[in-house]
DNA sequence: AAGTGGTCTAGACCACCCG
DNA sequence: GGGTGGTCTAGACCACTTT
């Protein structure tokens, strides 16, 4: 089904925490120690805290030195992914859905392919999306993407996602992704779209995707209205053993 | 001078690393592998690894089985990171400040209450901060923060950081918090303070932080200015071995 | 086939918290 | 002082990429 996907010792210790942790450990509760757990699985300690370490980075558990490991107090709005938008919907049990789409091969022009790191003159794959949710309009997405990397795109595009596409036809797996998110008001063309009212309020969210070799693969530019449309994210501190 | 600071073998990796990087090494140029780095520091190899674990999670280098270790192709705009307003400020070059400051113990409610995880009976110290960038109004923010866990706090609010008094005073150190961002338009009298014109666009930022033992510590809703303030952030793909 | 990163082991010592 | 998490070692085998 999946791609690959080892299963690590590490992963199945996580899992049997998780589901202690969900079948009633309470806040504030301590944990196995990592020697208990260790022996238990009948694994090495270390991997044991690669296990803790993880559900440490979610905020599900915290750790005291000397003290032992706690159940976290409060239930975790999960950490914030670089997710497409039908499954960032779907994670907010809304419908995700496409009203209208179009692709065509363009020159990237100057924004475009400074963005995407590719000569202005090169050609990329604009694909302008309307997206919906619930039925209703909460998005107009406009997606560049360097041809060169994606060839025959355009001929691809079914009603699978994009994401699906790049990855099963072309290898392409989206690792990480830089956004600048910025308010707006919305020019009455594009309210309309939307189905608001112009000069509402919305999201314009800028994008630069990633594979795992650091490639740019997409630049898209997103509005979402306002109305309809919140980000919900987690930050941590780094905790870096630096100065300056 | 900082909070004990322990400095490991794999700090200095990094550290040595991401020197080495600054001085000249290009995107997708290979590092030395993970087993000439251990035996140049005369190191294990588990040492190296979380070295690079930390500059992996941090975008600055990414790795292919088989292949070796890469310099990312992009600088990377850091890792969206849990900060004060004047951290944020500075990160961006921006000169932070402070309007009007005003503080006050006050009971909680039912909303303040609910976010924080306390009664709406318990009292809550309320802080309310205009904050300038630059001189320029840019946010104006309302903090609330459980009495309980800070008694005393209001006569502690000197020109000091909150996070630092936090610190300091009551060994609270943030660790996490979770955000909720939409878009608003300023009404009449919260545009003056913030000197742009009515019903302008801006950010309506909730934020819950919470300490390194899951306690909800700060809840604080802000309106940052539209026009002057953007939120850049860097979100990764996630890769738990899970289902659902 | 050789080399690389990914996972794992069975120990060790240290720093810290608690009874 | 006993137990806990934090760091580290010197190996090992596997999965994968490259030549």
């Amino acid at each position: 089904m999946s791609t690959t996907a080892r299963v690590t010792k590490a992963d199945l210790v996580r899992q049997h925490l998780d589901a202690v942790i969900a079948a009633g450990l309470a806040p504030h509760e301590k944990l196995p120690t990592e020697r208990e757990l260790a022996d238990e699985f009948s694994i090495s300690r270390l991997t044991v805290r690669r296990a803790l370490d993880q559900l440490e980075h979610e905020g599900v558990v915290y750790r005291v030195q000397g003290a032992g490991t706690f159940v976290s107090d409060k239930a975790i709005t999960k950490s914030f992914e670089l997710s497409s938008f039908s499954e960032d919907m779907r994670a907010r049990g809304i419908v995700p859905g496409s009203l209208s789409m179009s692709a065509e091969v363009v020159g990237a022009g100057a924004r475009i392919g400074y963005a995407l790191g590719v000569s202005p003159a090169d050609d990329v794959v604009h694909i302008r999306r309307v997206r919906t949710g619930d039925d209703a309009p909460m998005c107009i997405e406009n997606s560049y993407l360097p041809e060169r990397l994606v060839p025959g795109l355009v001929d691809r595009l079914g009603s699978d996602s994009l994401y699906g596409v790049l990855e099963r036809d072309f290898s392409l797996r989206l690792e990480r992704a830089d956004q600048v998110i910025k308010v707006t008001v919305l020019e009455p063309e594009l309210a309309a779209e939307l189905q608001v009212p112009a000069f509402s309020p919305a999201f314009l969210v800028m994008r630069t995707a990633f594979d795992n070799r650091g490639r740019a693969v997409e630049y898209a530019e997103s509005l979402y209205r306002g109305d309809r449309y919140s980000y919900e994210l987690s930050v941590r501190r780094h905790g870096r053993h630096d100065d300056a």
